[in-house]
DNA sequence: CTACTTGCAAACCATTTGCATAATC
DNA sequence: GATTATGCAAATGGTTTGCAAGTAG
């Protein structure tokens, strides 16, 4: 994972070899989704970066979601009934989707591009995308039965509530 | 599968086990819906029934879509900039989603209950449901190369086309 | 300097909802 | 006959777009 200042230079020259140009709004847009284990709304990412950029607008957060991924630096994940969610991993991994605390974790397995690979072969499907969710209840809600839903809550930044449990077995 | 008959007799029991009425409207949404192998849109939900009961809203459709959702009888499937499409395929199955065709076929794999349940084991995650997509390009629009949209095009019933590379290994 | 971006507000569009009428049980 | 469902039309809400003013390269 980059360092601060490394991930910023390596936004702008993203942005600068795709055509696009390096605002200060995408910079702050791109380094928040990218840094970022949480898959936020693009909501989310509104208030968030509102704090350091408070006349950002909304239209703004869509289209630079909408040039990350055009650019290949995430994927947008959505579920009925709820809005967007962004991911910025762009490896095969899945998805633990908590139906109680609403929280999503990523899981790599060692094993799915072999069954990905296979699935392929005997399907002959020329796979370009994947997407793996498993819907259920977290540990964390299982044991402490006090389920949050603070996704919503703006004003709270990548907590320890979100890294104790994402990105397992990187 | 069962035969015509019997699938309306056992859809007016769903309903009516689960206290709704069993209207003709319904009948004729959730006979559709549950027979097809093509995941429709709502809108093409719409139109084919509108063949029989011209006078069917789409309001109905999604009040239809929901309560067959409710009784556990079909999942929705949505993706970034499309509709959502329905499924009545409630066994773990992975999706083969062209992008060139929008044909979504179903892909049953005797490996993927052992391997969900590992994931769950070793996450600690206690799962309630999945959704497996693999996006690609499917072995017709391959060898073909005229890959065609007809799913928008409504006024075609579930054919040939969509028979001939759907559920395969059920 | 020029073209691309921003921020605002209006437009979109799939889906949901309110309500009077109609149909189920 | 009481209650639930339908169909219409209006509302909703996340996302997109048009445009004048601002900014990156």
């Amino acid at each position: 994972m980059a360092e601060s200042g490394d991930l910023e230079s390596s936004i702008i020259k993203t942005f600068r070899n795709s055509g696009y140009r390096a605002t200060p709004q995408r910079i702050a847009i791109s380094r928040y989704i990218l840094s970022t284990h949480e898959h936020p709304t693009a909501q989310k990412v509104f208030s968030e970066v509102k704090k350091d950029h408070p006349t950002v607008s909304l239209a703004t957060i869509y289209t630079t979601i909408k040039a990350l991924k055009d650019m290949g630096m995430l994927q947008e994940l959505n579920h009925p009934q709820s809005e967007t969610r962004l991911d910025p991993n762009m490896e095969p991994h899945l998805h633990l989707i908590c139906s109680r605390c609403e929280r999503i974790s990523d899981w790599m397995d060692p094993e799915m591009e072999d069954f990905i690979a296979r699935v392929s072969d005997e399907a002959d499907f020329v796979v370009t995308g994947l997407r793996f969710d498993l819907k259920g209840i977290c540990k964390r809600c299982r044991d402490g039965g006090k389920g949050d839903r603070s996704l919503a809550a703006a004003g709270e930044s990548s907590s320890a509530k979100d890294a104790d449990y994402t990105a397992v077995k990187v």
